[in-house]
RNA sequence: GGUUCAGUAGCUCAGCUGGAUAGAGCAACGGCCUUCUAAGCCGUGGGUCGGGGGUUCGAAUCCCUUCUGAGCCA
């Protein structure tokens, strides 16, 4: 594709002759058109116009005959002052599905990231609590990212920031002690964690010298006292298993699951370093560092001299600059945080090389509310993630029962489905939007969803299954291409094509997004295809070949494709 | 008050580093299964791109202003 651009432009400059225009100038105007009549590629001649002081048209018409066809090049024609270019399509499909059939599961990975060491921290869901569907989108958009850019050949580093640490421990290990034997907690560790919570924050918030207790709790385990601190660990044991059977189904990796407590001593530096270099100044008894003027400043000692969560978050930086030596470090979390990671940001420039500070990045996603409101685990109005999952697993179950109840794995299959739906819902629009939950619309199965993607994968199967198609006993010479000249081979093989700019756009932009809406066009695509080409029945051995081969080529884009955001293909359902 | 994000079809959204007639899905209506899985395909209807200015040959896209919703800060 960019060499494409990259060759056109080349061609427009050398028919031009003219040293006023750059090359880097056309390279930038050409363009994708959006109607597939008007070509591959067009260059719009309408700013050359005052340059060359003519018509747009005339230019048009000017190059369209001086530009001649060539072996990539099939025709130029001059419409309106556009210049459409239409490419040699042989010669694309011959590229673009001999390079997958040779790569396989390697096809659209690169070495572009070239072992650069980048950092996604994503999920860090606070310890004590279930799951729920906040927790959900920053972990399937991380899951993803992380993915993106381990595809391109970067090294990450996945950092789960757990929320492990707070005066809220006070109050849940109280409640434990007192209401522990109420609970079973070999089934829901975490729910019932989260009840004794929240009864326990009411009876302290009605009753001061209850807060008094709980207090007192924190501050034990801030000393180390050996039994609050065992209870502590525990709380984050059974709540981290808990978390990794989740992060097991959606595919998540983490490297590291240092959270709030481990920088718990190494915020005194971060101060110290500050002091040192005569930024840190006093605000109402508060220390804070000043940042740019519409922006208030960043607060670092609060007036009782304990810390926040800007002081855990520099002393992070700190930490992983000299731990991973990153060039990118990326943070997601909701909108809601910006200001705090603006600010953050700017207070690092006095605590790591502006190597470091350059590569913090904060990627946010929109807020996903309730008809109700926000949610909120005190209040009870959440949606909490396993129920989700079953839920969805379920549906899934009760639709292979009704269209396909012969297949085997039921089981299996329908958790692929179910959790691919779920997925592929948080990740096929814009990361910034807000959501308002709709289990309906959560639990879609046809149109624009990560079933029809699952689905137009089996059809790939299914196909292959049929003619006994080996990739192993492949003689990809053997292929005409040229065999593969209907409108819906055509279209789908230059949207294969697409697949590898598709991963770095969608790493770049930070949008995995991107991709899944990729990925919906290929499956229609494929679809289309599929309905006006037949494969199996195909007379002519050669097209036949030729055809299997695109099928293939679709299933592996597929496959890979969804991989990367966590989705499972299953070759039947 | 300051600031960030969002506003496009009845609903959910794409398009936003300016380009040709603003695209999908859902919902509605009408077709297509004796032929590779109908979780599919094809077709019809549906629009003041929140409003108003501006820049430009050209604006959903850029700038200014204003309204609405959400978030954060005080």
């Amino acid at each position: 594709m960019e060499e494409m651009k990259k060759y056109i432009a080349s061609v427009i400059y050398k028919a031009l002759e003219n040293n006023d225009i750059k090359i880097e100038e056309i390279e930038e105007k050409v363009e994708t058109p959006k109607d597939k009549k008007n070509g591959d590629f067009a260059y719009p001649c309408f700013n050359l116009a005052k340059v060359l002081r003519k018509s747009p048209v005339m230019i048009g018409q000017e190059l369209e005959l001086k530009i001649t066809a060539d072996d990539k090049i099939s025709k130029v024609e001059n419409v309106n002052g556009f210049l459409n270019f239409y490419l040699n399509s042989d010669n694309i499909t011959k590229k673009t599905l001999d390079n997958i059939v040779n790569l396989g599961e390697n096809y659209g990975k690169s070495n572009e990231g070239n072992g650069v060491n980048i950092i996604v921290e994503y999920s860090s869901p606070n310890i004590a609590k279930p799951f729920h569907l906040g927790h959900f989108r920053n972990t399937v958009l991380g899951k993803a990212l992380y993915d993106l850019y381990e595809t391109l050949g970067y090294n990450v580093t996945g950092i789960n920031h757990l929320g492990d640490w707070g005066r809220q421990f006070g109050i849940i290990i109280e409640g434990y002690k007192r209401f522990k034997d109420e609970y079973n907690f070999d089934e829901n560790p975490l729910d019932a964690l989260s009840d004794i919570y929240v009864r326990m924050n009411k009876i302290c918030k009605e009753d001061e010298a209850q807060m008094d207790i709980a207090r007192e709790n924190f501050k034990k385990l801030e000393q180390g006292d050996e039994e609050t601190t065992r209870l502590w660990k525990y709380f984050r044991d059974v709540s981290l298993k808990e978390y990794n059977r989740i992060y097991d189904i959606l595919g998540s990796k983490f490297d590291s699951y240092n959270g709030e407590a481990f920088y718990n001593d190494k915020m005194d530096e971060v101060i110290q370093i500050l002091d040192k270099k005569g930024v840190l100044k006093d605000s109402q008894g508060a220390k804070v560092v000043e940042v740019s003027d519409n922006m208030p400043p960043c607060i670092v000692l609060k007036s009782n001299g304990s810390t926040i969560y800007a002081t855990r978050d520099l002393a992070a930086i700190l930490y992983r600059a000299r731990t991973y030596d990153f060039t990118k470090c990326i943070y997601i979390t909701a909108t809601e945080q910006i200001l705090h990671f603006k600010q953050i940001f700017e207070v690092a420039k006095y605590l790591v090389d502006e190597k470091y500070q350059k590569g913090l990045k904060h990627v946010t996603y929109g807020m996903i509310r309730l008809k109700t409101g926000k949610m909120s685990t005190r209040e009870g109005n959440v949606v909490y993630i396993n129920d989700l999952i079953e839920e969805a697993i379920k549906k899934s179950k009760d639709i292979i029962l009704a269209k396909n109840p012969e297949l085997e794995n039921i089981d299996e299959v329908a958790k692929k489905i179910g959790v691919g739906a779920l997925i592929f819902n948080y990740l096929k629009s814009g990361k910034n939007k807000d959501i308002i939950f709709d289990l309906d619309d959560t639990l879609r199965f046809d149109g624009e969803t990560g079933p029809y993607i699952q689905y137009t994968y089996c059809r790939t199967k299914s196909i292959l299954e049929k003619v006994g198609f080996d990739i192993a006993n492949l003689d990809i010479n053997s292929i005409n291409y040229s065999k593969l000249s209907t409108p819906q081979e055509v279209e789908l093989v230059k949207q294969l094509q697409k697949y590898e700019d598709t991963i770095k756009k969608s790493a770049q932009e930070y949008e995995p997004s991107i991709l899944a809406r990729y990925l919906i066009e290929v499956a229609t695509l494929f679809s289309r295809f599929y309905n006006e080409c037949s494969v199996a029945n195909e007379e002519d051995e050669k097209t036949k070949q030729a055809r299997c081969v695109l099928v293939y080529a679709t299933s592996v884009v597929i496959k890979n494709g969804l991989k990367i955001l966590g989705i499972e293909c299953p070759d039947k359902m």
